[in-house]
DNA sequence: CATGAATGAGTGTTCATTCAT
DNA sequence: GATGAATGAACACTCATTCAT
């Protein structure tokens, strides 16, 4: 029987997190000092040191409730009827939360993340979980579109799938280091690449693709 | 040891900047010490200030330098006539690049310095300008490609400048992170797409476009 | 060690100063290491700097102390009759502290401040705090002995306070660096010196002074 | 049989003493570094080291040579007739030479040698030797003019002599810290002073003094 | 439970000095 | 003789972490 509620504990924890968030997002995750995340907190040192082991501990759940916060928004990814709207909608979604600004901490925080996965496995662990997790989901909806009809079957799924997250990348990289990215026309551009792919369906194909393989 | 020629001065400059690279790749910018690069490079700390002013411009140096490696790499890329062929050839030279090991440093570094630029306008210039010469050359191959026909009108050369960088970033990242990740089944897939990109070109359009759209 | 009273963050801050002062004594302030600051206090780097923003600081703060000790020392000087009887009692304050071995160590401080001054306007700052104020004091103090006609009137009144502060300020160092030097023998004749200027009043002065100034 | 002229390897001394000199009177002893002085001096750090043994070296030959300049300045102190001449004379060298811009320059080096007097016991003799030469100098000035008639012979001369040298260093520290100290007025007050002295020969005297004493 | 003073190994950097050329 | 690249011990200072209160 604790001495303090769980929800004091969990708001604590939340206190602590959120202003972690917020020094990182500001100096990075190796300027920041735990001084600094004290003053964003309010709290002391041993306050914190009761809620998380280490600094590195605080980096790694950070990662982790970035990574829980992508797979949830995912989690409606696979249903529905009409698959290319689907894609379409979920690419919609992704870019259109580039535009609150509480996404630009996050987003800073995810980058940082990408070089920290380089050097330390169980953040790379969470990293490639978070690639691995779309990707089946983005897959296994090509894979749908291609049964119906959709998308033509010549077209490797999980390359697909892989490819969409490279997007998505890409440009939260480059919006991050010039904002004025404009994320309208990169869409728009994305949804037109899809539609071509959709149409390649009705499409003769194989002597052109083999000359081009040719060379 | 006195009045040494430039080209000593050279070969210690790049053992300063190979060892310092070989610590940054293997500890990150943060974590590497002077001393382990005093270490790696065998000199002692004050050789080292010889050369380079403080931490921070090794690493700017070494950012340099992978900008003016990435630059040089994109140098003949507007030239020759078939359009698309280049296009492939320039992302097959890329991805190709990824099988060298001496690769693998390298792009640690680069996946580094995107979390740095975050913070350091120093190192952000040079990764934007990482990002905009590339996306200017890919821009003026796509505009020549919708004139001589090669791609459709309604593309907007700019956005796919951006994806085609994208994808080079994205699957940067995922490899990073998962060395079986596939760059053949990646890079044919990619060519697949602009082949169907190419193919729009001869395509009644319009009617088609609208209807995505609308939703 | 958390919540510690007021009195307890006095104690540690003069710990420290004591510490400091007594390395600044032995080495000089260039010479005298945070180390040997470390060392001398029996506490830690950081507990230092928990205290004292930097080196400097810590010379700084010495300097402010001195400078309000000295001040204090002068504080009574403008009060009572016999104005004579005070310069005197003034004199024999500032000579007789000399003999206080504890003095030593804060004189050598002085001294260091003094060539400290010509490089950190900081400390300039104070060192000419403690000598214009003092200056002042003498100064109001020789006026107030012309009116009363116990010093006579063409004594330019400021000169006379710096060259009094001058004379404290050479046997200062004569005796910083020579220990043998007899502090009696220099009161008693700067005492000498002051009785010939009171006689002055009740002489005639003009054609002296002028054949003195002639040649 | 040297390889370089005597007159080569003096010329060479005196540049890099004047380059030292320069450095410590723009960032004293401790902040100058010795490349500093290679920079100033054009030379190299070997050829400097070829002329003194080490940066402690550089500062105290540079004492002993203020300390030879001034002691020159003394020599025909103790000649002449009229001794009260000559102290106004020698009083108004003094202080004639500090309006001499270069004098700046010395004067630094010199305070800032008080200070290292304090830990350096070869710099201290020096330092002591330029107190203690004048100051014989002084005393049988004085000494003879006391047998002259010329000032009182109750004035204990050795004490007279150091308040006149502890005027000048006074003087020297104050219009360091303040070049708008007025030198003519302090100048014209000290001879004020000595003229009243001078008076004392022709004055009936043991009631007051004594009483002087009494308290 | 919470505090925050204290720790001390470790950081980036400097600089007097040496010595191969 | 002269050079200046190189040395490396030492420096001022930081900060993740602990633990007495």
């Amino acid at each position: 029987m604790p001495r303090v509620s769980e929800a004091h504990r969990a708001a604590r924890r939340s206190q602590i997190l959120d202003a972690a968030a917020r020094c990182f997002a500001r100096e990075g995750f190796h300027r920041a000092t735990m001084h600094d995340v004290v003053r964003e907190s309010g709290l002391s040192p041993g306050a914190i040191y009761r809620y998380f082991r280490s600094k590195d501990d605080l980096v790694q759940t950070i990662a982790a409730e970035r990574h829980a916060r992508e797979r949830a928004w995912l989690a409606d990814a696979n249903r529905g009827a009409d698959v290319l709207a689907q894609v379409r909608g979920l690419a919609r979604a992704f870019f259109g939360a580039l535009r609150d600004p509480a996404e630009r901490t996050r987003r800073s925080q995810t980058i940082q993340l990408w070089a920290e996965a380089l050097r330390r496995p169980d953040i790379r662990r969470l990293v490639r979980r978070g690639v691995d997790e779309p990707r089946a989901a983005l897959r296994a909806l090509v894979e749908r579109a291609q049964r119906q009809g959709a998308l033509p079957r010549d077209l490797a799924p999980d390359a697909v799938a892989r490819m969409m997250i490279a997007l998505f990348q890409g440009f939260v990289l480059q919006q991050a280091w010039d904002r004025r990215v404009d994320g309208d026309a990169y869409l728009a551009t994305l949804e037109r690449v899809i539609d071509a792919l959709a149409r390649e369906v009705s499409r003769p194909r194989p002597p052109r693709t083999a000359s081009a393989r040719r060379e």
